[in-house]
RNA sequence: CGGGGUGUAGCGCAGCCUGGCAGCGCACCUGCUUUGGGAGCAGGGGGUCGGAGGUUCAAAUCCUCUCACCCCGACCA
C-alpha cells in the first residue's frame, strides 16, 4: 500500500528513463531551485537554489583565497574599444554580446557592452596596475554576473545572464603562467570531487574548443547522468596574448622590458545544474550534504502529547544539531502528515532527516533516514549531533563513489569508428581513444555523431593509430556529446 | 538561426476537428475529524482561454499576424 502512494507521487516528476530533459525541469521547478521570469532567456534563482549556490560559492571562495588570490570588482560594462583590442577574443564572443546604445534618452558615443567575461576590462586595468617584476604575480578573482545572448536556454546550463567567478591572473613568466594554470585546475577538480561530489576529469582543449583568445584551455569534464558531458569549469593559459593587446609590461630584474603572461579560469552557476543531473534520482534532488541548504530536516509526528512533548523535544533536537554546526530545518508545519513531508524533503534532496514522535520522545531516541539510501537508524538522543554528522560524512563520500563509479563505466575505450558510432547511439558515455590530431577530421566526427573532443589527456601517450583516420596518434582524447 | 511542438485558474491538463453556459485533477480558503510514507468529509474562492486584428447573431473553438515557452539540431560555460 504504502509503495503504491509512493508511485502516485513519483508521477509528479517525469522519470528520468522516460525524459531527461522534462525530469531535469520537473527536478529544478518542484524543487524550487529556479522559475522562469518574465525575460527572455533568464531564470530567477529561488531562495533554496540560491542557497545552494552560496554554499557552493562559500566552499570555492575559500580554496581560491586559500591559493593567495584575493577578490576585487570590476564593470559591468566595456566599452567596444576595449573589447575589440584582442582580436581573436572579439571574434568568438561577438555573436553574443548585447549592447548598451543609449543612457536614458540620449544615444551613448561609444557603444558598452554588457560584459560576456572580464579580460577585456580588466587587462585594461592591469597595464596601469603593473609597472615592474615586483607588481606580479598579480592574482584577483572576481564574483559577478555575465550577459550571453544565447539562442536556446536551459536552467542553470545556459542562461542569457548567469553567475560565476572569474579569475585573472598576471605573471612574469610563462612558467608561472603555465603553472598558476594548472593550479586552478586542481583547484575546480577538488571542489567538485569533494565539495559537490561530482567526479571530472580533467585535460587540455583541442584549437577548435579553446577559449577566444587563449594559448591553451584546460577544462574539468564531468558526465552527468544521461551520458552526456558537462563543462564544469576552465583554466585558460592567455599567453602573452591579452598582455600584448592591453599593454601589460613590466620592468624585469635584468632592467628588460617584457610583455606579462596572463591567465583566467571560470566557473558558473552551471555546476548547479550538474549536481542535480549527477545526483538526481526519480524521487528528485539528492544534495552532497557540503553543500545542501539543510543538513537535517526535522519531522515532528503529531500524534500522542504532541503539544507537550513531542514538539518540545523535536525543539531541543533542532537546538542540539544546531549547536553542533548543522544546517537544521524543522518542519513543524500542522497542515502536511509526516508522510508528505518526508516525501517533500526528499524530492528537495536534504541529506538526513530525522523523525522524532511518542515513540521516540519515551525511548529518548530519534529516527534518522539518509535520503541516499533511505536506510534508517535509530540514534539516542544525546549521540544525535555525532551519529549525524558521521552520516552526513559516509553520505558525502558515498555520493562521490557512486558517481565516480558510474563515470568509470560509462568511460569506454574505443579502437574503431564503428564502435564509436555504436555506443555514441546507444548508452553514449566518455569515449576515450587515439587521436590523431586533425581539426578538419574532428569537425567530421561531430557532423556524424555530435560527438566532440571534450579534451586531450595530457599525461597519456596513445598506443596505437589514431581510430578514426588510421594515422599516428598524438594524444589520446575523451569524446562525448557535450551539453 | 533551421526543424518539431505547446500556450485555457498557482501547477498539470480536457474542451478546439464539427462555433452556442469555460471545465477536470492537484493546489488554495473555511470548518470538523485526522497525522509513524503525499489523510477524509462538507462548504467556498479564483479565468479578459498568450496578444492583436478579422469572419460571424455568437469565437477558447474558424482565418491572418504576432509574442512567449519547450524539445531536437548548429553555437556556446
Amino acid at each position: 500500500m504504502a509503495k503504491n502512494r509512493n508511485d502516485d507521487f513519483v508521477t509528479e516528476i517525469t522519470p528520468k528513463s522516460e525524459d531527461f530533459s522534462r525530469w531535469y525541469t520537473d527536478v529544478v521547478r518542484k524543487a524550487e531551485l529556479a522559475d522562469y521570469s518574465p525575460v527572455k532567456g533568464c531564470m530567477v534563482i529561488r531562495p533554496y537554489g540560491y542557497a545552494l549556490w552560496e554554499n557552493a560559492r562559500d566552499l570555492l571562495d575559500a580554496r581560491i583565497k586559500a591559493t593567495g588570490h584575493m577578490n576585487a570588482y570590476f564593470p559591468l560594462f566595456i566599452p567596444e574599444s576595449l573589447l575589440k583590442k584582442e582580436a581573436e577574443h572579439v571574434e568568438g564572443f561577438a555573436p553574443e554580446v548585447a549592447w548598451v546604445t543609449h543612457g536614458g534618452s540620449n544615444e551613448l558615443e561609444e557603444r558598452l557592452a554588457v560584459r560576456p567575461t572580464s579580460e577585456a576590462i580588466i587587462c585594461s586595468m592591469y597595464s596601469k596596475w603593473v609597472q615592474s617584476w615586483r607588481d606580479l604575480p598579480l592574482l584577483i578573482n572576481q564574483w559577478g554576473n555575465v550577459v550571453r545572448w544565447e539562442k536556446v536556454t536551459r536552467f542553470f546550463l545556459r542562461t542569457t545572464e548567469f553567475l560565476w567567478q572569474e579569475g585573472h591572473t598576471a605573471h612574469a613568466t610563462a612558467e608561472e603562467a603555465q603553472e598558476e594554470t594548472l593550479k586552478m585546475l586542481g583547484v575546480y577538480k577538488d571542489f567538485l570531487e569533494e565539495d559537490l561530489g561530482i567526479p571530472v576529469i580533467t585535460g587540455i582543449k583541442t584549437e577548435k574548443e579553446k577559449f577566444a583568445g587563449a594559448d591553451r584551455t584546460y577544462a574539468v569534464e564531468a558526465l552527468m547522468s544521461d551520458g552526456r558531458a558537462l563543462q564544469a569549469g576552465t583554466s585558460h593559459n592567455l599567453g602573452q596574448n591579452f598582455a600584448k593587446a592591453f599593454d601589460i609590461q613590466f620592468e624585469d630584474k635584468n632592467q628588460e622590458i617584457q610583455y606579462a603572461w596572463s591567465t583566467s579560469w571560470g566557473m558558473t552557476t552551471r555546476t548547479i545544474g550538474a549536481l542535480v543531473m549527477t545526483h538526481g534520482d526519480d524521487n528528485g534532488l539528492r544534495l552532497p550534504p557540503r553543500v545542501a541548504p539543510y543538513h537535517v530536516v526535522i519531522v515532528p509526528i503529531k500524534a500522542g502529547n504532541y503539544e507537550e512533548e513531542v514538539l518540545p523535544a523535536a525543539r531541543e533536537l533542532e537546538e542540539l544539531l544546531r549547536t553542533a554546526g548543522l544546517r537544521v530545518y524543522l518542519d513543524d508545519r500542522e497542515e502536511y502528515t509526516p508522510g508528505w513531508k518526508y516525501n517533500e524533503w526528499e524530492m528537495r534532496g536534504v541529506p538526513l532527516r530525522a523523525e522524532i514522535g511518542p515513540r521516540d520522545v519515551k525511548n529518548k531516541q530519534t529516527v534518522l533516514v539518509r535520503r541516499d539510501t533511505r536506510d534508517k537508524t535509530f540514534v539516542p538522543i544525546d549521540h544525535v549531533p555525532g551519529a549525524a554528522a558521521t552520516l552526513l560524512d559516509d553520505i558525502q563520500t558515498s555520493m562521490l563513489s557512486t558517481a565516480r563509479d558510474f563515470m568509470e563505466t560509462n568511460t569506454h575505450p574505443v579502437k574503431d569508428f564503428d564502435k564509436f558510432r555504436e555506443i555514441m547511439s546507444g548508452p553514449r558515455g566518455f569515449l576515450k581513444a587515439n587521436w590523431c590530431g586533425d581539426r578538419d577530421l574532428e569537425v567530421e566526427i561531430q557532423q556524424e555523431t555530435s560527438a566532440t573532443i571534450r579534451c586531450l589527456l595530457p599525461d597519456e601517450e596513445p598506443t596505437g593509430p589514431c581510430f578514426y583516420s588510421g594515422k599516428p596518434a598524438k594524444h589520446v582524447a575523451i569524446f562525448a556529446k557535450a551539453y
